[in-house]
RNA sequence: CGGGGUGUAGCGCAGUUGGUAGCGCACGUGGUUUGGGACCAUGGGGCCGGGAGUUCGAGUCUCUUCACCCCGACCA
């Protein structure tokens, strides 16, 4: 490829607004181009690059017994009703009708259409297990997209789905996919991937895993043990509650006035937040149903898990309720059947909490969780929080980190097989719901990623492996015929020996071509000029070390410089 | 959906109390340069996001609308 002739400008000057290196480098370097929020065409380095990542991708995928297959983007609401997420999913989805009024949809996830492929195709224990999987455009109407490529509303993803006679053998299969992600990763580039404990989502199902690469752009929270291998999303995170032993002593109702937050009930009473219990109240919209979450003062409401408790979703709000007054509520029984009272475990036995009296000034002291009030059930609703100890090895603390989900994985059980009623005879005749699996990687993402990790102040610093071209060929002084006949010699020579290169034949200066190869991040640059060919050598430079190495001008010599090069940074 | 911000040349930006639009980069032409984003000369390029208003006159003031960005909510 000749760089004078190929679409897309390098720029100096960073547009306003963005935020992540990704996003910067791939915009300056001429990767990608913004059509409109969410959506990006890529030019064709962005092109190779996302063409090798899936390549590696598909490598992995296969030898896994993955079988490739090609689902629609558009498809018919019908499919969707059968699953019951026509309904049960938002605004993300894409709706359109098709000429004849008919409503449709653009594929957000293919387990309906995974389906619909093998339902009634296949009819037999003995045809399972088997995984299928796909590469391709995913549609989804993100509320709010940003950062570049990491979070778009149009991207390609590998969506892959496996199914299963039995539950064991899905969790076999679960931990090979496992380990093939991290493969993938790996050579792909990145090297700070965790795998994470997550909440399943509208995906259904119990067991999920995300994939995250570390980072402190990454949207989403989690805690990870800085003694054992413990890590989760911050949603599902578990962590040992620090206690606070105290005394029971007899509880005194006392006016406080204005002081309505754990902040000013601490300063009135000189205590820690953990002395105190406070209420948050949230909204249920569906059952149109009030939620006070009790919780220690310390601690904060993990709406995640509240959600995954009452089964719908919650709205926080500032409570507007006969029945409560805003700033004063304390634990009682609450005998409204609008009103739904949670107890976080962390207040279990606690003995001398200072909590709302449910009255107006009123909060009392005191409080006790074993002696005046004693709530049916304590549930597990609070956050992880930095510093809390690990439930895991009881001895490490947890970190919380930042990272971007690059992968994730799901043991779905029969949510789909179940709903979209595949069955299949088992060895016995009988029929059974195969249990399913399923596993997705978003492409564009990773290929930001991986400039996140990979990039310096000069610009994208590409993995070999999935580096849009290995060798940027850089001929200084290109009217100098010398010059250009060695260039275009070895550019030929380069390519017939299996080498993907970037000719610069541009007229313009040194230093502007260093500066694109950088920005660029070609992983190896060959620079010929007339100072060079003086010396009859040729210089190297790698863009990962910034190390020079000056080669004779022969080209078994410079073959063999490659070959080096190419292990020692592959 | 809530909060904040920005829309002026391909890109990055300036534009004062309202007087008919400019800078840098990029681009065209001619020339001089040539190992870290060269220089001189010269040229082209604008529905000042859209609409409505106020005014003799609006990039500038008012209203409205759209788009984009950031934070939050949400999210496989």
């Amino acid at each position: 490829m000749k760089l004078s002739k190929m679409v897309g400008e390098r720029t100096k000057e960073t547009p306003a607004g963005v935020i992540s290196k990704s996003h910067e480098y791939l915009l300056r370097a001429g990767y990608i181009k913004q059509v409109c929020n969410g959506v990006f065409s890529l030019f064709t380095p962005a092109l190779r690059v996302q063409t090798k990542i899936i390549n590696i991708i598909r490598e992995e995928m296969n030898k896994i017994g993955g079988q490739e297959v090609l689902f629609p983007v558009l498809m018919p609401r019908e499919l969707w009703d059968e699953s019951g997420r026509y309904s049960s999913i938002g605004n993300e989805m894409f709706r359109l009708k098709d000429r004849s009024d008919h409503d449709m949809v653009l594929g957000m996830t293919h387990e309906e259409a995974a389906l619909h492929l093998v339902k009634n195709t296949i009819k037999s224990y003995d045809q399972l297990p088997f995984m299928i999987y796909q590469i391709q455009t995913k549609l989804r109407d993100e509320p709010r997209a940003r950062a570049g490529l990491i979070r778009v509303r149009e991207f390609i993803m590998k969506d892959a789905y496996s199914f299963h006679t039995s539950k064991e053998d899905l969790e076999e299969y679960y931990k090979i996919v496992k380990e093939s992600y991290f493969k993938i990763y790996k050579k792909m580039g990145m090297k700070n991937v965790v795998s994470v404990k997550s909440d399943s989502g509208m995906m259904g199902g119990k067991i999920a895993d995300e994939f995250m690469l570390i980072t402190d752009i990454g949207e989403d929270s989690l805690a990870v043990c800085d003694n054992c291998d413990y890590s989760a999303n911050v949603e599902v995170g578990e962590s040992i509650l620090d206690r606070y032993p105290s005394e029971e002593r007899p509880t005194e109702l006392v006016n406080t006035g204005n002081s309505q937050t754990i902040e000013d009930i601490c300063k009135l009473f000189d205590i820690k937040p953990y002395q105190t219990c406070k209420a948050v109240c949230y909204y249920l919209a569906k059952s149109k149903k009030y939620v006070i979450a009790f919780i220690r003062g310390d601690l904060e409401v993990n709406e995640i898990k509240l959600r995954n408790i009452l089964k719908e979703e919650v709205v926080p709000i500032s409570i507007d309720h006969p029945k409560i007054i805003a700033g004063y509520i304390g634990p009682k029984d609450f005998k409204e059947d609008d009103i739904i009272t949670i107890y976080d475990i962390s207040l279990k036995d606690e003995k001398c909490l200072v909590v709302g009296a449910n009255a107006k000034p009123y909060h009392i002291k005191n409080f006790s969780f074993k002696r005046d009030f004693i709530p049916e059930k304590f549930e597990n609703i609070s956050k992880v929080k930095e510093g809390q100890h690990c439930t895991k090895c009881g001895k490490g603390s947890l970190k919380i980190v930042r990272g971007i989900e690059i992968g994730n994985i799901f043991q779905l059980g029969t949510k789909y097989t179940e709903s979209m009623k595949m069955t299949i005879h088992d060895e016995n005749g009988k029929e059974i719901n195969p249990i399913m699996g399923c596993y997705g990687i978003g492409v564009g993402r990773c290929l930001a990623s991986i400039v996140e990790e990979n990039c310096d102040e000069k610009g994208i610093i590409w993995p070999y492996n999935v580096a849009p071209w290995h060798i940027y060929l850089c001929p200084l002084r290109l009217d100098d015929e010398k010059v250009l006949k060695v260039t275009e010699e070895l550019y030929n020579k380069l390519q017939n020996s299996g080498y993907e290169v970037i000719y610069d034949d541009r007229n313009v200066s040194a230093g502007n071509k260093f500066a694109d190869s950088e920005l660029m991040g070609i992983p190896i640059r060959i620079v010929i000029s007339p100072r060079s060919l003086e010396n009859n050598s040729v210089e190297i430079t790698i863009r990962k070390t910034g190390e020079k190495i000056f080669c004779e001008l022969s080209y078994d010599k410079i073959l063999e410089e490659l070959c080096k090069i190419v292990k020692k940074i592959q």
